[in-house]
DNA sequence: CAAATATACATAATTTTCTTATGCATAAAA
DNA sequence: TTTTATGCATAAGAAAATTATGTATATTTG
């Protein structure tokens, strides 16, 4: 997912709050928004990807929607209602884990 | 490590940091320090965090000195000078993933 | 025009990192 | 006296990623 080990975890937090913002979006295009909005730091491999959007359909989380455009296929995955609370449950979790990890690191700052 | 796989990734960072800013620290010593500055958010598992000093010490980013206090074993690890390198690499590397994360879920926040 | 790159999906083998479950041992508290 | 705390350790398994492939079409570049 990217040289930091620290990504680990967060794919599906990720794509959760992009499909909660933009109506629906395919793989390709998650993975070309990642990289434009974290200008290149964050590059999501197939590998992790694929099976993410897989196991996010699987537990009622995503929809899908195949599409044939220009000849090529493309998978529509658009957030479902479940979907939508459980980014926001990870939403705030990734709130929580910031702040745990400044009081680490930074207990001064995090005192305030 | 906690009930949020965000935290998968960040031990030895969390590690690093609090025998940065200690002289010497043992395993169980760590597991209190971190559940104390996290108010009980974080509680460092022993099947996590044992294996984890082990491969710093093998990486030779800590060195190990082992003594015996009230009649029990306690293994005292200080951090090396590898270690405070890697140590403030790894820190800079979780700035690196909070401001990206941000970037992601709050995009018009990280604009400014 | 041929080769490389971009678009678009997918999976399998392996690795990393953690959880859960044990195991041993001593000391203190209930 | 039994549970909890202190202190270490490892093994089996799960979760989530990397790396390496594979297939196929479209576009760009030399």
């Amino acid at each position: 997912m990217s040289n930091s080990k620290l990504y680990k975890g967060s794919l599906t937090t990720i794509i959760l709050k992009l499909l909660n913002e933009s109506d629906k979006m395919y793989g390709y295009e998650i993975t070309q928004k990642v990289k434009e909005l974290t200008k290149g730091e964050l590059k999501i491999t197939e590998g992790a990807l694929y099976p993410a959007l897989h196991k996010l359909e699987a537990d009622g989380l995503l929809d899908v929607e195949v599409k044939k455009v220009d000849n090529r296929l493309r998978k529509y995955y658009k957030i479902t209602e479940n979907g939508e609370k459980e980014s926001s449950h990870q939403l705030s979790e990734l709130a929580s884990y910031i702040a745990t990890m400044q009081a680490l690191v930074n207990p001064k700052l995090s005192l305030e």
